[in-house]
DNA sequence: TGTACATCAGTGAACGCGCGTTCACTGATGTAC
DNA sequence: TGTACATCAGTGAACGCGCGTTCACTGATGTAC
């Protein structure tokens, strides 16, 4: 019982460091404040197993903001599948994105944090996601002609601002229990609106240059 | 020399302990991982002068938000000093954000890494302030007759959108040196981009809802 | 104005503890022939 | 298919260090009479 020093299936032990991070972050710690042995404990794992895995905690920071990424796919891709009638877009887009953070309520948190966090190279990680978001969020509204009156760089404009609004709603979801049915609603209702103001200001672009 | 107890102006060693915080923050710490020897270090003071002045780090932080909430007030009222036409009110009211966010570059990467801190107390506090900037800026438009046809809560909203953008943009800002006038330069204009769409939103917004 | 006392703010020594990191080890798995 | 060897991942002991915090102290300032 005592020394089991079986290998386990590769990848198990990093995987159990880099979600015990992420449920530290979840009780509410700060990533910028985790020790190595801290998060060891945390995965029930030696201390010294860490270095096999990561340089430093930097490291695992930035592991997680690859995998960031595809939490993030995987949510664009169900809302290109959901999304049935373009005028109820904007609030199923905002339902899908608030079931997503609740359902990866550490990992939002972590890309909350990370956005004005200490590694230089964890922030620049998920400014490029966000990047990336919005670019894709740019070609579907340019496939389902959603945007045609605008000029390239305006609808990149948009976008950006459109992923920015999702992502500080993001940190007031984050603020509040998951339970919390009523706040959770409001969230949702003002995120919509903000959208719905974009759009507006959007659709009304050109001709007020004009 | 060597034993000079003599006592400061009052709360000197407490302002230096604030400032200390703040120079490592500037430096690229985040907050959260500051330590209370680590800031008696950087201040010149003797660790245990902390706790003549402070509980934790976290009060230390609570204070700092104080600060941050006058800092605010300031650069609120040179913009409505500062802005003489309202067609330039948007540039105006931008360039003069930025130059302060340039000028209190600690404070506000303070507030950038308190919004998705450790301490949910600190979190508060700068989500308080926001809102307060956001009434004030509300009451402006209805001043300047600039908002006649929204509701109260249109406008409401309008407004917590405008301040989100500013803050979003906040980050960019701090992500960029000081000096490297094209990057301010692209971010002061794309966050101009971002509210003249708000505001283009917000001035089409009855009449699309009907 | 002078005196006695309380309060305040800064100091240096000391504590026990948890930290990051190194090391030599061990056994399981993968690879070459 | 079997054997020999390299690689990989997990382990426990050990290190020196900086941390937060307590303590008893000291001298300057504020307050009461």
């Amino acid at each position: 019982m005592a020394d089991h020093r079986q290998r386990r299936k590769p990848g198990e032990t990093r995987e159990k460091l880099m979600n015990a991070a992420l449920e530290l972050v979840g009780k509410g710690r700060h990533f910028a404040s985790l020790g190595i042995r801290e998060v060891t404990r945390q995965a029930g794992v030696v201390p010294t197993s860490f270095y096999r895995h990561f340089r430093n905690m930097d490291d695992l920071g930035l592991q997680l903001v690859d995998e960031l990424g595809l939490v993030l796919r995987r949510m664009m891709r169900e809302a290109r599948g959901n999304v049935l009638q373009a005028d109820k877009l904007i609030e199923e887009s905002v339902g899908i994105f608030i079931n997503h953070a609740q359902s990866n309520r550490n990992f939002f948190l972590f890309m909350a944090q990370g956005l004005a966090g200490e590694s230089r190279a964890v922030q620049e990680g998920i400014r490029s996601e966000m990047r990336f978001f919005a670019s894709e969020l740019a070609n579907d509204l340019r496939r389902l002609r959603l945007a045609e009156h605008l000029s390239d760089k305006d609808l990149d404009v948009t976008c950006d601002l459109v992923v920015r609004t999702v992502a500080f709603s993001l940190t007031d979801l984050l603020g509040v229990a998951v339970e919390d049915d009523y706040q959770v609603d409001q969230i949702r209702k003002r995120t919509t609106h903000f959208l719905q103001l974009i759009f507006v200001g959007a659709a009304n672009w050109q001709s007020d240059k004009a």
